[in-house]
RNA sequence: CGGGAGGUAGUUCAGCUCGGUAGAAUACCUGGUUUGGGACCAGGGGGUCGCAGGUUCGAAUCCUGUCCUCCCGACCA
Protein backbone atom coordinates (compact mmCIF):
# COMPACT_ATOMS: atom_id res chain seq x y z
CA UNK A 1 0.00 0.00 0.00
CA UNK A 2 1.08 3.63 -0.51
CA UNK A 3 2.14 5.58 1.81
CA UNK A 4 0.73 8.95 0.41
CA UNK A 5 -2.75 10.34 0.30
CA UNK A 6 -2.78 13.59 -1.20
CA UNK A 7 -3.62 16.61 1.24
CA UNK A 8 -7.07 18.86 1.05
CA UNK A 9 -5.58 22.06 0.28
CA UNK A 10 -3.28 20.32 -2.80
CA UNK A 11 -6.31 18.82 -4.40
CA UNK A 12 -9.69 17.65 -2.63
CA UNK A 13 -11.27 15.16 -4.73
CA UNK A 14 -8.21 13.73 -5.28
CA UNK A 15 -8.11 13.83 -1.30
CA UNK A 16 -11.73 12.11 -1.12
CA UNK A 17 -10.45 9.42 -3.33
CA UNK A 18 -7.03 8.69 -1.92
CA UNK A 19 -9.42 8.32 1.29
CA UNK A 20 -11.75 5.49 0.25
CA UNK A 21 -8.94 3.62 -1.94
CA UNK A 22 -6.36 3.54 0.96
CA UNK A 23 -8.20 3.35 3.84
CA UNK A 24 -10.05 0.36 1.92
CA UNK A 25 -13.78 1.58 2.19
CA UNK A 26 -14.37 0.94 -1.62
CA UNK A 27 -12.53 -0.07 -4.76
CA UNK A 28 -13.69 0.17 -8.44
CA UNK A 29 -15.01 -2.39 -10.66
CA UNK A 30 -14.74 -3.08 -14.15
CA UNK A 31 -18.74 -1.72 -14.58
CA UNK A 32 -18.47 1.89 -15.71
CA UNK A 33 -20.04 3.85 -12.30
CA UNK A 34 -20.05 1.11 -10.03
CA UNK A 35 -17.94 0.33 -7.33
CA UNK A 36 -17.25 -2.49 -5.06
CA UNK A 37 -17.52 -1.80 -1.61
CA UNK A 38 -14.66 -3.61 0.42
CA UNK A 39 -14.82 -5.68 3.54
CA UNK A 40 -14.14 -2.61 5.77
CA UNK A 41 -16.69 0.12 3.93
CA UNK A 42 -19.56 -2.53 4.00
CA UNK A 43 -18.85 -3.06 7.48
CA UNK A 44 -19.10 0.67 7.71
CA UNK A 45 -22.74 0.29 6.17
CA UNK A 46 -23.48 -2.68 8.21
CA UNK A 47 -23.65 -0.56 11.44
CA UNK A 48 -25.23 2.46 9.84
CA UNK A 49 -28.09 -0.25 8.61
CA UNK A 50 -28.25 -1.84 12.06
CA UNK A 51 -28.54 1.91 13.69
CA UNK A 52 -31.20 3.04 11.48
CA UNK A 53 -32.82 -0.39 10.83
CA UNK A 54 -33.45 0.08 14.93
CA UNK A 55 -34.49 3.08 14.77
CA UNK A 56 -37.20 2.17 11.86
CA UNK A 57 -38.72 -0.49 13.58
CA UNK A 58 -38.95 1.65 17.37
CA UNK A 59 -40.83 3.71 15.28
CA UNK A 60 -43.29 1.04 14.18
CA UNK A 61 -41.97 -0.05 10.68
CA UNK A 62 -41.35 -3.37 8.93
CA UNK A 63 -38.72 -5.04 6.78
CA UNK A 64 -40.33 -6.59 3.23
CA UNK A 65 -38.29 -7.06 -0.30
CA UNK A 66 -39.73 -6.12 -3.74
CA UNK A 67 -38.34 -6.98 -6.91
CA UNK A 68 -35.51 -5.13 -8.75
CA UNK A 69 -37.48 -4.90 -11.86
CA UNK A 70 -40.17 -2.81 -12.95
CA UNK A 71 -42.65 -3.60 -15.99
CA UNK A 72 -42.49 -0.13 -17.97
CA UNK A 73 -46.28 -0.28 -18.08
CA UNK A 74 -46.23 0.59 -14.04
CA UNK A 75 -42.85 2.36 -14.17
CA UNK A 76 -45.49 4.88 -16.95
CA UNK A 77 -47.73 5.06 -14.60
CA UNK A 78 -47.46 7.62 -12.47
CA UNK A 79 -46.20 10.55 -14.86
CA UNK A 80 -44.30 12.97 -13.14
CA UNK A 81 -42.30 10.71 -11.26
CA UNK A 82 -41.66 8.17 -14.37
CA UNK A 83 -40.69 11.39 -16.46
CA UNK A 84 -38.30 12.46 -13.67
CA UNK A 85 -36.47 9.13 -13.76
CA UNK A 86 -36.71 8.34 -17.40
CA UNK A 87 -33.28 9.47 -18.89
CA UNK A 88 -31.43 7.92 -15.93
CA UNK A 89 -33.16 4.36 -16.22
CA UNK A 90 -31.56 0.91 -17.20
CA UNK A 91 -33.56 -1.03 -19.33
CA UNK A 92 -33.66 -5.07 -19.58
CA UNK A 93 -34.93 -5.87 -23.10
CA UNK A 94 -34.00 -9.58 -23.55
CA UNK A 95 -33.71 -12.49 -21.40
CA UNK A 96 -31.54 -14.89 -23.34
CA UNK A 97 -27.91 -15.07 -24.98
CA UNK A 98 -26.41 -17.66 -27.29
CA UNK A 99 -23.26 -18.81 -28.55
CA UNK A 100 -21.93 -16.85 -31.71
CA UNK A 101 -21.35 -18.68 -34.19
CA UNK A 102 -19.26 -16.43 -36.05
CA UNK A 103 -17.24 -15.90 -33.21
CA UNK A 104 -16.10 -18.99 -31.59
CA UNK A 105 -16.28 -18.69 -27.39
CA UNK A 106 -18.46 -15.53 -27.70
CA UNK A 107 -22.14 -14.75 -27.06
CA UNK A 108 -24.25 -12.54 -28.57
CA UNK A 109 -28.12 -11.68 -27.54
CA UNK A 110 -30.12 -13.98 -28.75
CA UNK A 111 -32.37 -11.61 -30.86
CA UNK A 112 -35.57 -14.38 -30.69
CA UNK A 113 -35.45 -13.70 -26.98
CA UNK A 114 -36.64 -9.94 -27.05
CA UNK A 115 -39.22 -9.43 -24.08
CA UNK A 116 -42.83 -8.66 -24.70
CA UNK A 117 -42.47 -5.66 -22.12
CA UNK A 118 -39.58 -4.19 -21.15
CA UNK A 119 -38.31 -4.30 -17.36
CA UNK A 120 -36.77 -1.09 -15.74
CA UNK A 121 -34.07 -1.99 -13.16
CA UNK A 122 -35.63 0.34 -10.51
CA UNK A 123 -34.13 3.57 -9.51
CA UNK A 124 -36.59 3.33 -6.60
CA UNK A 125 -39.55 1.31 -5.92
CA UNK A 126 -42.60 3.27 -5.73
CA UNK A 127 -44.25 2.27 -8.83
CA UNK A 128 -44.00 -1.62 -8.43
CA UNK A 129 -44.87 -1.02 -4.39
CA UNK A 130 -48.14 1.18 -5.11
CA UNK A 131 -48.82 -1.29 -7.65
CA UNK A 132 -48.57 -4.19 -4.71
CA UNK A 133 -50.45 -1.93 -2.17
CA UNK A 134 -53.23 -1.89 -4.27
CA UNK A 135 -54.00 -5.74 -3.82
CA UNK A 136 -53.28 -5.44 0.22
CA UNK A 137 -55.79 -2.28 0.99
CA UNK A 138 -59.75 -2.38 0.84
CA UNK A 139 -60.52 -0.90 3.78
CA UNK A 140 -58.77 1.73 6.94
CA UNK A 141 -58.72 -1.17 9.05
CA UNK A 142 -55.80 -2.33 6.46
CA UNK A 143 -54.01 1.19 7.12
CA UNK A 144 -51.31 2.16 8.17
CA UNK A 145 -49.12 -0.05 6.11
CA UNK A 146 -45.65 1.19 7.50
CA UNK A 147 -42.96 -1.00 5.11
CA UNK A 148 -39.29 -0.55 4.44
CA UNK A 149 -36.93 -2.17 2.05
CA UNK A 150 -32.89 -2.58 1.96
CA UNK A 151 -31.98 -2.72 -1.62
CA UNK A 152 -29.81 -1.73 -4.20
CA UNK A 153 -31.17 0.84 -6.81
CA UNK A 154 -29.75 2.01 -10.07
CA UNK A 155 -29.80 5.19 -11.75
CA UNK A 156 -27.92 5.82 -14.87
CA UNK A 157 -25.68 9.00 -13.52
CA UNK A 158 -23.43 10.47 -16.62
CA UNK A 159 -20.85 11.54 -13.83
CA UNK A 160 -19.79 9.08 -10.90
CA UNK A 161 -18.10 9.68 -7.71
CA UNK A 162 -17.56 7.00 -5.77
CA UNK A 163 -20.21 6.48 -2.60
CA UNK A 164 -21.63 10.16 -3.48
CA UNK A 165 -22.89 9.07 -6.99
CA UNK A 166 -22.51 5.56 -8.07
CA UNK A 167 -24.94 3.65 -11.12
CA UNK A 168 -25.57 0.79 -8.45
CA UNK A 169 -25.83 1.96 -5.26
CA UNK A 170 -27.43 0.68 -1.60
CA UNK A 171 -30.03 2.58 0.79
CA UNK A 172 -33.42 1.69 2.12
CA UNK A 173 -36.69 3.02 1.01
CA UNK A 174 -39.60 3.30 3.53
CA UNK A 175 -43.04 2.80 1.79
CA UNK A 176 -45.98 4.17 4.12
CA UNK A 177 -49.74 4.17 3.16
CA UNK A 178 -52.45 6.00 5.23
CA UNK A 179 -55.65 6.78 5.67
CA UNK A 180 -55.59 10.97 5.99
CA UNK A 181 -53.53 13.60 4.81
CA UNK A 182 -52.44 14.65 8.73
CA UNK A 183 -51.00 11.21 9.00
CA UNK A 184 -48.98 11.14 6.11
CA UNK A 185 -47.97 14.46 6.79
CA UNK A 186 -46.60 13.43 10.57
CA UNK A 187 -44.98 10.31 8.39
CA UNK A 188 -42.75 11.92 6.65
CA UNK A 189 -41.79 14.64 9.25
CA UNK A 190 -41.20 11.78 11.80
CA UNK A 191 -39.16 10.01 9.57
CA UNK A 192 -37.02 13.25 8.47
CA UNK A 193 -36.73 13.66 12.16
CA UNK A 194 -35.23 10.32 12.43
CA UNK A 195 -32.89 10.59 9.74
CA UNK A 196 -31.42 14.11 11.53
CA UNK A 197 -31.08 12.16 14.26
CA UNK A 198 -28.89 9.55 13.11
CA UNK A 199 -26.96 11.48 11.37
CA UNK A 200 -26.12 13.78 13.93
CA UNK A 201 -25.83 10.87 17.17
CA UNK A 202 -24.60 8.15 15.46
CA UNK A 203 -22.57 9.96 12.41
CA UNK A 204 -21.95 12.97 14.18
CA UNK A 205 -22.77 14.67 11.59
CA UNK A 206 -25.11 18.08 11.70
CA UNK A 207 -27.81 18.83 9.89
CA UNK A 208 -30.28 21.39 8.53
CA UNK A 209 -33.90 20.19 8.42
CA UNK A 210 -35.82 21.94 6.13
CA UNK A 211 -38.28 21.77 2.64
CA UNK A 212 -37.23 21.69 -1.05
CA UNK A 213 -38.77 23.86 -3.40
CA UNK A 214 -40.78 22.32 -5.65
CA UNK A 215 -37.88 22.52 -8.50
CA UNK A 216 -35.56 20.63 -6.08
CA UNK A 217 -38.37 17.93 -5.20
CA UNK A 218 -38.47 14.35 -5.52
CA UNK A 219 -40.88 14.12 -9.10
CA UNK A 220 -44.02 12.98 -7.99
CA UNK A 221 -44.02 14.08 -4.19
CA UNK A 222 -46.17 17.20 -3.07
CA UNK A 223 -43.00 18.20 -0.62
CA UNK A 224 -39.85 16.87 -0.02
CA UNK A 225 -38.45 17.36 3.64
CA UNK A 226 -34.33 16.84 3.66
CA UNK A 227 -31.24 17.32 5.46
CA UNK A 228 -28.48 19.19 3.98
CA UNK A 229 -24.77 18.98 5.55
CA UNK A 230 -21.70 20.78 4.78
CA UNK A 231 -18.65 19.17 4.02
CA UNK A 232 -15.05 20.37 4.67
CA UNK A 233 -14.52 21.98 1.18
CA UNK A 234 -18.02 24.14 1.57
CA UNK A 235 -19.56 22.33 -0.89
CA UNK A 236 -23.58 20.73 0.66
CA UNK A 237 -24.66 17.47 0.48
CA UNK A 238 -27.86 16.34 0.89
CA UNK A 239 -27.90 13.59 3.03
CA UNK A 240 -31.27 12.05 3.44
CA UNK A 241 -34.98 12.54 1.93
CA UNK A 242 -38.79 12.06 3.25
CA UNK A 243 -41.64 12.63 0.74
CA UNK A 244 -45.09 13.96 1.21
CA UNK A 245 -46.79 11.99 -1.50
CA UNK A 246 -50.31 13.07 -1.13
CA UNK A 247 -52.57 11.04 -3.24
CA UNK A 248 -50.28 10.74 -6.56
CA UNK A 249 -49.26 7.39 -6.33
CA UNK A 250 -52.69 6.17 -5.02
CA UNK A 251 -54.49 7.77 -7.72
CA UNK A 252 -51.86 6.11 -10.57
CA UNK A 253 -52.35 3.33 -9.16
CA UNK A 254 -56.07 3.40 -7.79
CA UNK A 255 -55.59 2.44 -4.94
CA UNK A 256 -58.68 3.28 -2.82
CA UNK A 257 -59.70 2.40 0.82
CA UNK A 258 -63.45 2.51 2.61
CA UNK A 259 -63.08 5.01 5.41
CA UNK A 260 -65.33 4.77 8.83
CA UNK A 261 -68.33 6.45 7.45
CA UNK A 262 -68.11 3.88 4.58
CA UNK A 263 -67.10 6.59 2.10
CA UNK A 264 -64.27 5.59 -0.49
CA UNK A 265 -60.89 7.71 -1.14
CA UNK A 266 -57.83 7.85 -2.56
CA UNK A 267 -54.85 6.68 0.11
CA UNK A 268 -52.09 8.86 1.74
CA UNK A 269 -48.70 8.20 0.84
CA UNK A 270 -44.91 8.93 1.81
CA UNK A 271 -41.39 7.50 0.94
CA UNK A 272 -37.82 8.47 2.48
CA UNK A 273 -34.74 6.75 1.83
CA UNK A 274 -31.04 7.47 2.56
CA UNK A 275 -28.12 5.43 0.89
CA UNK A 276 -24.38 4.72 0.97
CA UNK A 277 -24.00 7.93 0.23
CA UNK A 278 -23.77 9.10 3.85
CA UNK A 279 -20.34 7.12 3.97
CA UNK A 280 -19.29 9.64 1.47
CA UNK A 281 -20.51 12.49 3.82
CA UNK A 282 -19.19 10.79 7.20
CA UNK A 283 -15.52 10.77 5.13
CA UNK A 284 -15.88 14.41 4.14
CA UNK A 285 -17.51 16.14 7.07
CA UNK A 286 -14.88 14.29 9.43
CA UNK A 287 -11.33 12.87 8.02
CA UNK A 288 -8.19 14.76 7.74
CA UNK A 289 -4.55 14.57 5.45
CA UNK A 290 -3.72 11.53 7.56
CA UNK A 291 -6.78 9.61 7.00
CA UNK A 292 -10.30 8.86 8.39
CA UNK A 293 -11.74 9.62 11.34
CA UNK A 294 -14.45 7.61 12.20
CA UNK A 295 -17.32 7.91 15.28
CA UNK A 296 -17.06 5.36 17.82
CA UNK A 297 -20.55 4.68 16.95
CA UNK A 298 -20.44 3.59 13.98
CA UNK A 299 -16.66 2.57 13.76
CA UNK A 300 -16.10 -1.09 12.43
CA UNK A 301 -13.51 -1.03 14.79
CA UNK A 302 -13.24 1.29 17.55
CA UNK A 303 -10.18 0.33 20.11
CA UNK A 304 -7.01 -1.18 17.90
CA UNK A 305 -4.60 -2.37 20.79
CA UNK A 306 -0.95 -2.78 19.87
CA UNK A 307 1.75 -4.56 21.56
CA UNK A 308 6.02 -3.32 21.33
CA UNK A 309 7.55 -5.80 22.19
CA UNK A 310 11.48 -7.08 21.85
CA UNK A 311 10.96 -10.85 22.19
CA UNK A 312 8.31 -13.65 22.79
CA UNK A 313 8.60 -13.25 26.64
CA UNK A 314 7.53 -9.83 26.39
CA UNK A 315 5.21 -10.55 23.81
CA UNK A 316 3.47 -13.09 25.78
CA UNK A 317 3.60 -10.83 28.98
CA UNK A 318 1.58 -8.11 27.08
CA UNK A 319 -0.92 -10.58 25.92
CA UNK A 320 -1.46 -10.99 29.71
CA UNK A 321 -2.13 -7.93 30.65
CA UNK A 322 -4.13 -6.88 27.93
CA UNK A 323 -6.56 -10.25 27.37
CA UNK A 324 -7.79 -9.17 30.73
CA UNK A 325 -8.76 -5.77 29.33
CA UNK A 326 -10.02 -7.22 25.84
CA UNK A 327 -12.28 -9.43 27.69
CA UNK A 328 -13.58 -6.40 29.42
CA UNK A 329 -13.97 -4.23 27.14
CA UNK A 330 -16.06 -7.04 24.39
CA UNK A 331 -18.16 -7.47 28.16
CA UNK A 332 -18.82 -3.93 27.24
CA UNK A 333 -19.91 -4.26 23.52
CA UNK A 334 -16.60 -2.40 22.46
CA UNK A 335 -15.63 -3.56 19.26
CA UNK A 336 -11.45 -3.96 19.74
CA UNK A 337 -8.82 -5.48 18.09
CA UNK A 338 -5.16 -6.53 19.43
CA UNK A 339 -3.04 -6.31 16.61
CA UNK A 340 0.18 -8.83 17.35
CA UNK A 341 0.75 -9.42 14.01
CA UNK A 342 4.59 -10.24 14.17
CA UNK A 343 5.55 -8.94 10.52
CA UNK A 344 4.50 -5.59 10.43
CA UNK A 345 6.10 -2.82 13.31
CA UNK A 346 4.80 -0.20 15.57
CA UNK A 347 4.82 2.54 13.79
CA UNK A 348 3.57 1.15 10.30
CA UNK A 349 0.42 -0.16 12.17
CA UNK A 350 0.08 3.11 13.75
CA UNK A 351 -0.38 4.59 10.40
CA UNK A 352 -2.41 2.72 9.26
CA UNK A 353 -4.98 2.56 12.01
CA UNK A 354 -5.18 6.18 11.70
CA UNK A 355 -5.86 5.99 8.13
CA UNK A 356 -8.69 3.54 8.50
CA UNK A 357 -10.24 6.18 11.18
CA UNK A 358 -10.04 3.78 14.52
CA UNK A 359 -11.39 6.04 16.92
CA UNK A 360 -8.64 4.79 19.90
CA UNK A 361 -5.24 3.48 19.77
CA UNK A 362 -3.56 1.59 23.27
CA UNK A 363 -0.13 0.98 22.95
CA UNK A 364 1.36 -1.06 25.53
CA UNK A 365 4.98 -2.12 25.50
CA UNK A 366 7.63 -2.90 28.19
CA UNK A 367 8.48 0.11 29.47
CA UNK A 368 4.64 -0.04 30.13
CA UNK A 369 4.44 -2.83 31.28
CA UNK A 370 7.31 -0.99 34.40
CA UNK A 371 5.19 1.18 35.33
CA UNK A 372 1.62 -0.78 34.91
CA UNK A 373 0.56 1.93 32.28
CA UNK A 374 -1.05 1.63 28.95
CA UNK A 375 -0.73 4.71 26.26
CA UNK A 376 -4.09 5.81 24.86
CA UNK A 377 -4.16 7.71 21.57
CA UNK A 378 -7.01 9.36 20.25
CA UNK A 379 -8.26 9.64 16.52
CA UNK A 380 -9.96 13.13 16.17
CA UNK A 381 -7.22 14.87 18.50
CA UNK A 382 -4.10 13.03 18.18
CA UNK A 383 -3.57 13.38 21.43
CA UNK A 384 -1.95 10.99 23.62
CA UNK A 385 -1.60 10.20 27.35
CA UNK A 386 -0.81 7.35 29.76
CA UNK A 387 -3.06 5.50 31.31
CA UNK A 388 -2.84 3.25 34.80
CA UNK A 389 -3.68 -0.09 33.64
CA UNK A 390 -6.80 -0.07 36.51
CA UNK A 391 -7.96 2.57 34.49
CA UNK A 392 -7.92 1.51 30.95
CA UNK A 393 -10.95 0.28 30.52
CA UNK A 394 -13.14 3.28 32.18
CA UNK A 395 -10.84 5.57 30.53
CA UNK A 396 -11.74 3.85 27.32
CA UNK A 397 -15.30 4.16 27.62
CA UNK A 398 -15.06 7.71 28.52
CA UNK A 399 -12.94 8.51 25.77
CA UNK A 400 -15.48 6.80 23.13
CA UNK A 401 -18.02 9.16 24.15
CA UNK A 402 -15.77 11.80 24.18
CA UNK A 403 -14.74 11.24 20.58
CA UNK A 404 -18.04 11.21 19.04
CA UNK A 405 -19.43 14.01 21.14
CA UNK A 406 -16.12 16.52 20.08
CA UNK A 407 -16.45 15.17 16.20
CA UNK A 408 -20.01 16.55 16.19
CA UNK A 409 -19.12 19.48 17.92
CA UNK A 410 -16.25 20.61 15.82
CA UNK A 411 -18.35 19.56 12.86
CA UNK A 412 -21.34 22.00 13.60
CA UNK A 413 -18.72 25.08 14.79
CA UNK A 414 -17.18 24.12 11.13
CA UNK A 415 -20.99 24.61 10.00
CA UNK A 416 -22.07 27.44 12.12
CA UNK A 417 -18.90 29.39 11.08
CA UNK A 418 -20.26 28.51 6.89
CA UNK A 419 -23.91 29.69 7.20
CA UNK A 420 -23.48 33.46 6.09
CA UNK A 421 -26.52 35.99 5.55
CA UNK A 422 -26.25 38.02 2.20
CA UNK A 423 -27.97 40.96 1.39
CA UNK A 424 -26.70 42.12 -1.78
CA UNK A 425 -26.09 39.90 -5.05
CA UNK A 426 -22.15 40.85 -4.47
CA UNK A 427 -21.83 40.12 -1.29
CA UNK A 428 -23.66 36.66 -2.34
CA UNK A 429 -21.45 35.69 -5.49
CA UNK A 430 -17.98 36.59 -3.18
CA UNK A 431 -19.31 34.72 -0.03
CA UNK A 432 -20.00 31.41 -2.78
CA UNK A 433 -16.39 31.85 -4.05
CA UNK A 434 -14.21 33.03 -1.24
CA UNK A 435 -15.84 31.81 2.07
CA UNK A 436 -18.06 29.30 0.83
CA UNK A 437 -20.59 26.98 3.31
CA UNK A 438 -24.30 27.72 3.28
CA UNK A 439 -25.57 31.43 1.86
CA UNK A 440 -28.63 32.41 3.60
CA UNK A 441 -30.72 34.91 1.34
CA UNK A 442 -33.78 36.73 0.39
CA UNK A 443 -35.63 34.80 -2.87
CA UNK A 444 -38.47 35.90 -4.75
CA UNK A 445 -40.13 32.63 -4.17
CA UNK A 446 -39.87 31.82 -8.05
CA UNK A 447 -38.48 29.22 -9.89
CA UNK A 448 -37.37 31.41 -12.35
CA UNK A 449 -35.25 33.31 -10.57
CA UNK A 450 -34.38 29.87 -8.31
CA UNK A 451 -33.15 28.57 -11.88
CA UNK A 452 -31.59 31.96 -13.04
CA UNK A 453 -29.80 32.46 -9.63
CA UNK A 454 -28.07 28.41 -10.61
CA UNK A 455 -27.03 29.93 -13.63
CA UNK A 456 -25.17 32.94 -12.64
CA UNK A 457 -23.51 31.31 -9.44
CA UNK A 458 -23.93 27.60 -9.72
CA UNK A 459 -25.50 27.62 -6.21
CA UNK A 460 -28.61 25.84 -5.65
CA UNK A 461 -31.50 26.27 -2.97
CA UNK A 462 -30.76 23.72 -0.69
CA UNK A 463 -33.35 24.10 1.68
CA UNK A 464 -35.96 26.32 3.24
CA UNK A 465 -34.90 25.61 6.90
CA UNK A 466 -38.09 24.68 9.22
CA UNK A 467 -36.75 27.13 11.65
CA UNK A 468 -36.38 30.12 9.28
CA UNK A 469 -37.31 33.56 10.79
CA UNK A 470 -39.84 35.54 9.27
CA UNK A 471 -38.17 38.65 8.14
CA UNK A 472 -39.18 40.85 5.70
CA UNK A 473 -36.26 41.52 2.56
CA UNK A 474 -35.50 41.47 -0.96
CA UNK A 475 -34.79 39.04 -3.61
CA UNK A 476 -31.06 38.76 -3.77
CA UNK A 477 -31.42 39.09 -7.88
CA UNK A 478 -34.82 41.06 -8.06
CA UNK A 479 -35.29 42.85 -5.14
CA UNK A 480 -38.63 41.40 -4.86
CA UNK A 481 -39.95 41.15 -1.70
CA UNK A 482 -39.51 38.27 1.06
CA UNK A 483 -41.26 37.63 3.56
CA UNK A 484 -37.67 34.60 5.12
CA UNK A 485 -34.25 33.58 4.09
CA UNK A 486 -33.40 30.33 2.51
CA UNK A 487 -30.38 28.26 1.97
CA UNK A 488 -28.13 28.16 -0.76
CA UNK A 489 -25.08 26.50 -1.36
CA UNK A 490 -23.12 24.90 -4.20
CA UNK A 491 -23.54 21.36 -3.38
CA UNK A 492 -22.13 17.28 -4.30
C1' C B 1 -22.96 12.52 -23.20
C1' G B 2 -18.86 16.53 -25.02
C1' G B 3 -13.59 18.22 -24.06
C1' G B 4 -8.86 16.93 -21.78
C1' A B 5 -5.57 13.32 -19.27
C1' G B 6 -4.44 8.35 -18.09
C1' G B 7 -4.24 2.49 -18.02
C1' U B 8 3.12 -1.12 -18.22
C1' A B 9 4.98 -6.12 -11.64
C1' G B 10 0.33 -6.19 -5.75
C1' U B 11 1.11 -0.41 -5.72
C1' U B 12 3.30 4.30 -7.64
C1' C B 13 5.61 5.20 -12.05
C1' A B 14 9.82 5.34 -16.12
C1' G B 15 10.33 3.42 -21.10
C1' C B 16 6.71 5.31 -26.30
C1' U B 17 8.99 11.12 -29.73
C1' C B 18 12.84 7.77 -33.27
C1' G B 19 9.64 -0.14 -33.39
C1' G B 20 14.72 -4.47 -31.98
C1' U B 21 15.98 -9.16 -24.97
C1' A B 22 10.46 -5.66 -19.88
C1' G B 23 12.80 -1.42 -16.09
C1' A B 24 12.98 1.31 -11.09
C1' A B 25 11.13 2.20 -6.35
C1' U B 26 8.02 0.09 -3.04
C1' A B 27 5.31 -4.20 -1.66
C1' C B 28 5.97 -9.70 -1.60
C1' C B 29 9.07 -14.53 -0.37
C1' U B 30 13.70 -16.69 2.41
C1' G B 31 17.50 -15.84 6.14
C1' G B 32 19.46 -12.57 9.70
C1' U B 33 19.52 -8.07 12.64
C1' U B 34 15.37 -5.20 14.39
C1' U B 35 10.56 -3.42 16.73
C1' G B 36 7.79 3.27 21.30
C1' G B 37 5.67 7.00 14.44
C1' G B 38 5.41 3.87 7.83
C1' A B 39 13.20 -0.48 9.75
C1' C B 40 18.03 -2.41 7.68
C1' C B 41 21.38 -6.04 5.16
C1' A B 42 21.85 -10.23 1.81
C1' G B 43 19.45 -13.34 -1.57
C1' G B 44 14.91 -14.50 -4.47
C1' G B 45 10.15 -14.73 -7.10
C1' G B 46 6.69 -11.74 -9.90
C1' G B 47 4.31 -8.34 -15.86
C1' U B 48 0.91 -12.30 -22.88
C1' C B 49 2.59 -3.64 -21.25
C1' G B 50 -6.30 -2.70 -20.19
C1' C B 51 -8.69 -5.65 -24.23
C1' A B 52 -9.39 -6.72 -29.64
C1' G B 53 -7.82 -6.02 -34.44
C1' G B 54 -4.27 -3.90 -38.08
C1' U B 55 0.71 -2.28 -40.20
C1' U B 56 5.66 -4.69 -39.90
C1' C B 57 10.72 -9.64 -40.54
C1' G B 58 9.71 -7.69 -35.58
C1' A B 59 4.88 -3.61 -31.63
C1' A B 60 4.67 -1.52 -24.63
C1' U B 61 6.17 1.91 -28.71
C1' C B 62 2.83 3.29 -35.00
C1' C B 63 -2.73 2.94 -36.72
C1' U B 64 -8.11 1.64 -35.75
C1' G B 65 -11.80 0.12 -32.47
C1' U B 66 -13.33 -0.86 -27.58
C1' C B 67 -13.44 -1.09 -22.07
C1' C B 68 -12.18 1.17 -17.28
C1' U B 69 -10.42 5.50 -14.28
C1' C B 70 -9.45 10.77 -13.20
C1' C B 71 -10.33 16.22 -14.16
C1' C B 72 -13.64 20.04 -16.46
C1' G B 73 -18.49 20.75 -18.53
C1' A B 74 -23.61 19.36 -19.50
C1' C B 75 -26.95 16.15 -16.70
C1' C B 76 -28.61 14.73 -11.81
C1' A B 77 -34.05 13.94 -5.87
Amino acid sequence: MSKEITSRSADYSQWYNDLILKSELADYSAVRGCMIIKPYGYSLWENMQAALDKMFKDSGHVNAYFPLFVPKSLFEAEEANAEGFAKECAVVTHYRLKADVNNKGKLIVDPEAKLEEELIVRPTSEAIIWSTYKNWIQSYRDLPILINQWANVVRWEMRTRLFLRTTEFLWQEGHTAHATKEEALFESKQMLEVYADFAENFMAVPVIKGIKTPNERFAGAEDTYCIETLMQDGKALQAGTSHFLGQNFAKAFDVKFTDKSNTLDYVWATSWGVSTRLIGALVMAHSDDDGLILPPKIAPIQVVIIPVYKNDEQKNLIAQKVNAIIKELKYLNIKVKYDDNDNLRPGWKFAQYEMKGVPLRLTIGARDLEKNVIEIARRDTKEKSSVDLNNVVKTVVDLLEGIQLNMFNRAKQFRDEHITNANTWEDFINLLDNKTGFVSAHWDGTAETEEKIKELSKATIRCIPFDAVKENGECILTGKPSNKRVLFARAY
